[in-house]
DNA sequence: ACGCCCACCTGGAGGC
DNA sequence: TGCCTCCAGGTGGGCG
């Protein structure tokens, strides 16, 4: 499911449910995601407060009381629900609700995830940029500091496609096949270009492009195609203010332009472009 | 070190 | 209806 945009809609979501609550409960409904929960799970959080969530890459951290970050990583299919104290008692679990927050004042957050690719993990706080799933992540594109000349550079040297070297959490991160192909399509760039290609005034396109995808796309609660909701349970609506993705057929939305938007795979994912508005 | 392929898992859509 | 194939917002391990 989750891109960057998905990723911090929810993490907006759960902030006012979460942060300053206790956990008072924590239930283990399966415990075999992309990893294993952590051993004694329950016992390590429950009784612990959130004092904040953070969001690095595609990752959720909360940050527990006892100098813990619990990490959060919702995979393909991975949602957080909040149910509102009366009707959490009653509300039947669903099918793939693996983890269940119990919070000190009722609400209850749960974890569901249908394909379980998601995973959580519990990491002394100063420990977490080491931890293996972070080092060697690249920068955040929402950051200030990340510019044209800063992606360029990551760019340099690398002889796979643009569209490849985007996904390539190495990069930088967050954006992912949905991001990839509409920022590429915003900025003109062919997703077939040798990514060294992309240096100077394209660089600087390409990390605009990106940063107003990615930007828009919070805006409108990220994108529901399947299982994306935000934690309220409202859907994403960016995917209707799609240019390509999926959109193989349609006529490319370029004012007279005319070509037919194409699908190409690369690395293993669909690629949506237009073939004569991308070079 | 880099770049590609595949597996991990479930469910929805479409074809016959 | 049912069965089969293909496809899906990610990641990381193994291979050449």
């Amino acid at each position: 499911m989750p891109e960057l945009p998905e990723v911090e809609t929810v993490r907006r979501g759960l902030v006012p449910r979460m942060v300053g609550h206790r956990i008072v409960r924590l239930t283990q409904r399966r415990k075999d995601l992309r990893v294993p929960l952590p051993a004694r799970f329950a016992e390590k959080v429950e009784g612990r407060t959130i004092e904040a969530i953070d969001r690095r890459a595609k990752y959720l951290l909360l940050r527990l009381d006892d100098g813990q970050t619990l990490i959060v990583h919702l995979g393909m299919s991975g949602r957080m629900t909040l149910h509102d104290a009366p009707s959490a008692a009653e509300h039947p679990f669903e099918r793939h609700d693996h983890v269940v927050f119990d919070m000190d004042d009722g609400w209850q957050v749960r974890f569901n995830d249908a394909r379980r690719f998601g995973l959580m993990l519990l990491v002394p706080t100063e420990a977490v940029a080491e931890h293996k799933a972070f080092k060697g992540l690249g920068p955040e594109p929402l950051d200030a500091l990340f510019d044209g000349a800063a992606l360029a550079a990551r760019l340099r040297g690398k002889r796979t496609p643009i569209k490849a070297a985007l996904l390539d959490q190495k990069t930088l991160v967050g954006v992912g096949n949905i991001y990839a192909c509409e920022a590429l399509f915003l900025s003109g760039l062919s997703p077939r270009r040798s990514a060294h290609t992309v240096q100077g005034e394209r660089a600087v396109r390409l990390v605009e492009a990106i940063r107003q995808v990615l930007l828009r796309s919070i805006d409108d609660g990220g994108s529901t195609l399947r299982d994306h909701v935000q934690p309220g349970g409202e859907l994403g609506y960016f995917q209707t203010r799609f240019n390509v993705y999926d959109r193989t057929g349609a006529p490319c939305p370029t004012p007279g332009c005319g070509q037919l938007v194409k699908r190409l795979v690369q690395a293993g994912r669909s690629t949506f472009y237009c073939a004569r508005c991308q070079r």
